[in-house]
RNA sequence: GCCCAGAUAGCUCAGUCGGCAGAGCAUUUCACUCGUAAUGAAAAGGUCGAGGGUUCGAUUCCCUCUCUGGGCUCCA
C-alpha cells in the first residue's frame, strides 16, 4: 500500500497526496478561495462529502457553492436543518422526505394528532434553524445495515417504509433520500456544537448525501410556505404537511431570487387583468369561467384576427363545430372511456345523452369523413377557434392558465405518410413564425416518444412519425430533449416552450401525430393507385388556448402590450379646455389610420391625467396645448421614452401607422410566398 | 378531489375581545383650466361571499356551501 496517493484533477493534472487525504484537503491545497467555496466533491463521478478520504488514482472535482450542484447540496443540507428544527419544536413529528428542488427545498412532515403548521410557525421554525446553523453542527455520515437502520428509525414510519422498500431490492431511490446501492444504508447525524462526531446526536436522517461539512456553512435561506402534499404523491395516501424554503450561497443570491419572485408577482396576469380592466371571473359563473371586458376583448380580438389572417395565408381551411354533441361521438373516439372524469356531466335529452365538447378533433374527423376524399386534397388542414369545456378539478384552477371553458386554436392536418415529414416541418416553421410576432424569441423543444406499455398503431408507423419529428428538429439545428415514453397513447409529439421576458418557461404549442382517430373513425382517402388508404392525422395547437396564451402574454409584457395589441394605443390630453377641439381632431387622425385613440378632457390637472395614462401602460400619450394648436403639432410622451415636443401631427401619425404595420408584417416575410403544397387545392 | 390560508365599498386594505362599519385610490358634483407621473372641497358608495346554528343581539363564535390564493394529485 503506497504511503502517498495520486489524485487527478479536472484539468488533467495529477497531484500526490498523503494517504488519508480528503476532498477538503485537496481543495485547500489548490487555494484558499476554493476551500472556502467548496461544499462537496465529485470522486470518480460520484458526489461525496468533502470529509471523505480519497483513494489512489481517483479523479476528483470540487463542487463549489455557486454552481447548481453546489446549491443543490446547500439546499439539501438546509432541508435537514429544517427537519431537525421541526422535530425539536414539535415532539412526535414524523418526517418523510426532504429533497432539494429548483431554487430551494422542502420537507414533508406528519405532525402528531393530525396537527398542521400555520404560517406563524414558519418564523419560529426559521429561528430554531438559525440556532442550529449558529451551533455549527457537523454532518457525519455512516453506513449501517438495513436492520440497524430500522432500529434507528423505529419510531419513524415513513423512514421505515423507505428502508424496507430500498432493502427489499427496489431500485427506486427515494428522491436521493437514501443510498442503498451497496446493501448498506447511509445515514447522516448532526451532533451538538463542539461535541464532535462522538457527541450526543441531535438529529439523524436517512440520506445518500453529500452534505456540507457542518451546518455553519448554511444560512442564506428563507422558509416560504406551508402546503399539503400526499405521501409518495398518492392521492389515496396520507396528506403530509410540507414546508417550502429557498436557499442560496450568499445573501445577495437569496435577495436576487426573492426579488425575482416579487417581479413575477407584479406580473401576475390575474392582478393585471383586474388593474387594467381586461376581464374578470364573476363568482356567479362558477370557477374557471371568465368574462372578457371591452379592453380585454379588443386585445383578444386582435390576437384572434391575427391568428386567422396567418392561418388563411398558411393554407388552412376554416371550420366551425358545435359546443354540444351526443355521447356516441366520444364513444367512437374513445375519449369517453378515458376522460369521462374530465368532462362535464352528461345531459339527457331527446332519448340521447349529450356532452359539452372537451375537444374538437372528433368533429373535424367527421368533416373529413363527410365525403370521399382524394389524395389530391391532401394535406387537408382544418382550423377552428373551438371553444371547449373541461371539468378541471376545483383545486387545479388558476386564473386564465387553468380554466374550465376555453378556446383552442386547434387545427387538424390530414396527410399521407409521405407528406408527413414536410408537413411537420412547415407546421413547426409556421408555429414559430406566429409566436415571434408576439414577441417570443427563445424556444425550447421536447420530443415525446412511445410509451411501450400504452400505445396504438404499428411500430413501423411510430418509427416513421418519430423519425419525421426528430429530423425536422435536427434539420433546423434546434436543441431538444427527448422524453422517452412521454407521448400520448396515440402518437409522438413535439412540444414548444417559450421563455418569457423574465426567463420563465411556458409550454405553448404542440404538434402531435395521431394514429388513433383515423383508425377509430375509419378515415380513408383514395390514392393515386385507386386504392383506399388511411391518412395520418396531426393535431396542432399553436397558442394552445387563447385564454392561456393571453395570460402568458400579459405576464410576458407585464401588462404593457406592444402598440399593435394595446387596447388604447394613443391617449390625447388637451392642456386646457380650450384645446379640446384640437385634441379631438388629433384623435380622429389616429382612428383614420385604423388606430385606437381616446381623449381625456381637461377636468383634472395634466399631471394627474398623465399619471393615469402611465398606470394604464398606454404606448403613447399626446399632450396638446396652445403651441400645438397653432402649429398642428403634438407633444409625444411615449411609454418608456423621452418626451418630444412640437412633433408635426402628420409625422406622428405616419410614425404610428408604420410601427403598427411593421409589427404585424414582421413575421409575414417567412410565409408571404407559401410553399406550393400549402396552397389550397 | 385532498391539505392549509382567505373572502369587509369598484380596487388596495384597516377594524369589530359579540353591541349603529372605516381609510386611501377610483366614481359623481362643485370650484380650479393647468405643458408631461397624484389641485381642493363635498357627496355617494356595504345584506362585512351565501345559507344555517348559538345568542337579547352575529360582519365577529360554530357548521355547511360558493369563490379565491398557495401546494398535492390530475391535465385528451
Amino acid at each position: 500500500m503506497p504511503s502517498t496517493i495520486t489524485i487527478t484533477l479536472p484539468d488533467g493534472t495529477a497531484r500526490e497526496y498523503p494517504e488519508g487525504t480528503t476532498a477538503a484537503d485537496v481543495a485547500s491545497s489548490i487555494g484558499k478561495r476554493l476551500a472556502k467555496a467548496a461544499v462537496a466533491a465529485i470522486d470518480n463521478g460520484d458526489e461525496i462529502d468533502l470529509g471523505r478520504p480519497l483513494h489512489d488514482g481517483d479523479q476528483v472535482a470540487i463542487v463549489t457553492e455557486d454552481t447548481e450542484a453546489g446549491r443543490h447540496v446547500l439546499r439539501h443540507s438546509t432541508a435537514h436543518v429544517l427537519a431537525q428544527a421541526v422535530t425539536q419544536l414539535f415532539p412526535g413529528a414524523k418526517f418523510s422526505i426532504g429533497p432539494a428542488i429548483e431554487n430551494g427545498f422542502y420537507y414533508d412532515f406528519d405532525l402528531p394528532g393530525g396537527k398542521t403548521f400555520s404560517e406563524d410557525d414558519l418564523a419560529v421554525i426559521e429561528a430554531r434553524m438559525r440556532e442550529i446553523i449558529a451551533a455549527d453542527q457537523p454532518f457525519t455520515r455512516s453506513e449501517v445495515s438495513p436492520d440497524e437502520a430500522l432500529r434507528i428509525f423505529a419510531d419513524q414510519p415513513y423512514k421505515v417504509e423507505i428502508i424496507e422498500r430500498v432493502s427489499s431490492g427496489g431500485d427506486e431511490l427515494d428522491s436521493g433520500e437514501v443510498d442503498g446501492s451497496s446493501g448498506a444504508i447511509s445515514v447522516y447525524r448532526n451532533t451538538g456544537s463542539g461535541q464532535g462526531p462522538g457527541g450526543p446526536v441531535d438529529f439523524v436522517d436517512l440520506c445518500r448525501g453529500p452534505h456540507v461539512p457542518s451546518t455553519g456553512r448554511l444560512g442564506h435561506f428563507a422558509l416560504q410556505k406551508v402546503a399539503g402534499a400526499y405521501w409518495r404523491g398518492n392521492e389515496k395516501g396520507p396528506m403530509l404537511q410540507r414546508i417550502y424554503g429557498t436557499a442560496w450561497e450568499s445573501d445577495a443570491a437569496l435577495k436576487a431570487h426573492l426579488e425575482q419572485l416579487a417581479e413575477a408577482e407584479k406580473r401576475d396576469h390575474r392582478k393585471l387583468a383586474t388593474e387594467l380592466d381586461l376581464l374578470s371571473f364573476p363568482s356567479e359563473l362558477g370557477g374557471g369561467l371568465a368574462v372578457w371586458h371591452p379592453k380585454g376583448g379588443i386585445v383578444r380580438k386582435l390576437i384572434e384576427d391575427y391568428s386567422r389572417m396567418r392561418h388563411e395565408r398558411g393554407g388552412y381551411e376554416f371550420v366551425f363545430t358545435p359546443h354540444l354533441t351526443k355521447s356516441t361521438l366520444y364513444e367512437t373516439s374513445g375519449h369517453l372511456a378515458w376522460y369521462a372524469d374530465g368532462m362535464y356531466p352528461p345531459m339527457e335529452m331527446d332519448n340521447g345523452t349529450y356532452y359539452m365538447k372537451p375537444m374538437n378533433c372528433p368533429m373535424h374527423c367527421l368533416i373529413f369523413r363527410s365525403r370521399q376524399r382524394s389524395y389530391r386534397e391532401l394535406p387537408l388542414r382544418l382550423f377552428e377557434l373551438g371553444t371547449v369545456y373541461r371539468y378541471e378539478r376545483a383545486g387545479t384552477l388558476h386564473g386564465l392558465l387553468r380554466i374550465r371553458g376555453f378556446t383552442q386554436d386547434d387545427s387538424h392536418i390530414y396527410c399521407t405518410a409521405e407528406q408527413l415529414p414536410g408537413e411537420i416541418g412547415s407546421l413547426l416553421d409556421f408555429v414559430l413564425s406566429v409566436l415571434r410576432a408576439f414577441g417570443f424569441e427563445d424556444f425550447t423543444f421536447n420530443l415525446s416518444t412511445k410509451d411501450p406499455d400504452k400505445y396504438v398503431g404499428s411500430d413501423e408507423i411510430w418509427e416513421t412519425a418519430t423519425d419525421a419529428l426528430r429530423s425536422v428538429l435536427d434539420d433546423r439545428g434546434f436543441e431538444y430533449s427527448i422524453k422517452e415514453g412521454d407521448a400520448a397513447f396515440y402518437g409522438p409529439k413535439i412540444d414548444v416552450d417559450v421563455r418569457d421576458a423574465i426567463g420563465r418557461s411556458w409550454q405553448l404549442s404542440t404538434i402531435q401525430c395521431d394514429f388513433n382517430h383515423p383508425e377509430r373513425f375509419e378515415l380513408e382517402y383514395v390514392g393515386s393507385d385507386n386504392q383506399r388508404h388511411r391518412p395520418i392525422m396531426v393535431h396542432r395547437a399553436l397558442f394552445g388556448s387563447i385564454e392561456r396564451f393571453f395570460g402568458v402574454l400579459l405576464e410576458h409584457f407585464a401588462g404593457a402590450f406592444p402598440t399593435w395589441l394595446a387596447p388604447v394605443q394613443v391617449r390625447v390630453l388637451p392642456v386646457s379646455s380650450a384645446h379640446e377641439g384640437y385634441a379631438d381632431q388629433v384623435a380622429r387622425s389616429i382612428t383614420a389610420v385604423g388606430g385606437r385613440a381616446d381623449v381625456i378632457r381637461a377636468v383634472d390637472p395634466l399631471g394627474k391625467r398623465i399619471r393615469a395614462a402611465k398606470l394604464e401602460k398606454l404606448p403613447y400619450v399626446l399632450v396638446v396645448g396652445d403651441d400645438d394648436v397653432a402649429a398642428t403639432t403634438v407633444g409625444v410622451n411615449p411609454r418608456g421614452g423621452e418626451v418630444e415636443r412640437g412633433v408635426a401631427l402628420d409625422v406622428f401619425v405616419k410614425r404610428f401607422a408604420d410601427e403598427v404595420a411593421e409589427a404585424t408584417a414582421l413575421a409575414l416575410d417567412a410565409d408571404n410566398a407559401p410553399a406550393p403544397d400549402a396552397l389550397p387545392a
